[in-house]
DNA sequence: CAGTATCCTCCCAGATACTG
DNA sequence: CAGTATCTGGGAGGATACTG
């Protein structure tokens, strides 16, 4: 049994009823949970450049492992935010591309991107008074 | 330990990305690892209404065991995001409020929300058809 | 009430080896 | 090249008990 996808809980089906708040939250954490794995962003920025081979992927994501390079891809393909095509030549090529809704996921990632870029060095300062103030104790 | 990767050979397609691509990415992620966790969001997210105590969150959010919330909670705290406040009362009283900081975490992360709930039934259906297809082989 | 402290379990990432 | 198969440890998260 694979770890990566297969028994990932399953928000987007609960997300039933109500526009009451915990139904909105549980979506957003699926969103958030799916996307905020260690490669998912990663690849999914890398692939709006355009489509791309495995391995070329990974060379430029940089030190994935061939497995959670596989495992992202297979979970992106799975939720529709890649697209995978085989050519079935020898020695085999796999492209992989953003689904248009692969496309869509970019501005709320890129919004989310811009305000981590805007704050991050009030966080890191936030962060170093934060385990000063800890570390006096 | 072993540094034993490979700096070998890289031919290096297309490397012009690698340094400003990479640093954005890298702070994007580190900001969804943040708060890619299991409660963060919705801690944020029932913290963006007005403050509240501890037991009352850990009532709200409902399933999140004493522990996590804690653990949540100094987090968001450390990363100034939240502001904790003791009341040195008899029996205690401690209330969880966010920061401006905190606030302005809210539009990114109801843009990806919105996100979510706008797609959630291609990706449900994509997550259908996929698994539909593997579970034929 | 609002936490610590401890234990425990299962999942997941990484490493490695093999294959069509 | 583009994957699978398998093993392993380390850590996230839950349960429980105790405390100021």
């Amino acid at each position: 049994m694979e770890p990566g996808y297969s028994n990932v809980t399953e928000p987007v089906e609960k997300a039933e009823v109500s526009g009451h708040f915990h139904g909105r939250c549980h979506t957003v954490n699926s969103v958030l949970t799916r996307i905020g794995d260690k490669w998912s962003v990663l690849t999914v920025m890398l692939l709006a450049e355009g489509p791309c081979r495995f391995n070329e992927l990974k060379r430029r994501i940089g030190d994935v492992s061939q497995r959670m390079l596989t495992l992202t891809l297979r979970g992106l393909e799975r939720d529709g935010l890649v697209k995978r095509t085989v050519y079935p030549t020898i020695p085999p090529r796999v492209d992989y591309e953003l689904t248009d809704l692969g496309h869509s996921l970019r501005q709320p990632v890129e919004a989310l991107g811009n305000w981590a870029f805007e704050h991050h060095d009030r966080i890191a300062k936030a962060r170093a008074a934060y385990d000063r103030s800890a570390g006096e104790i």
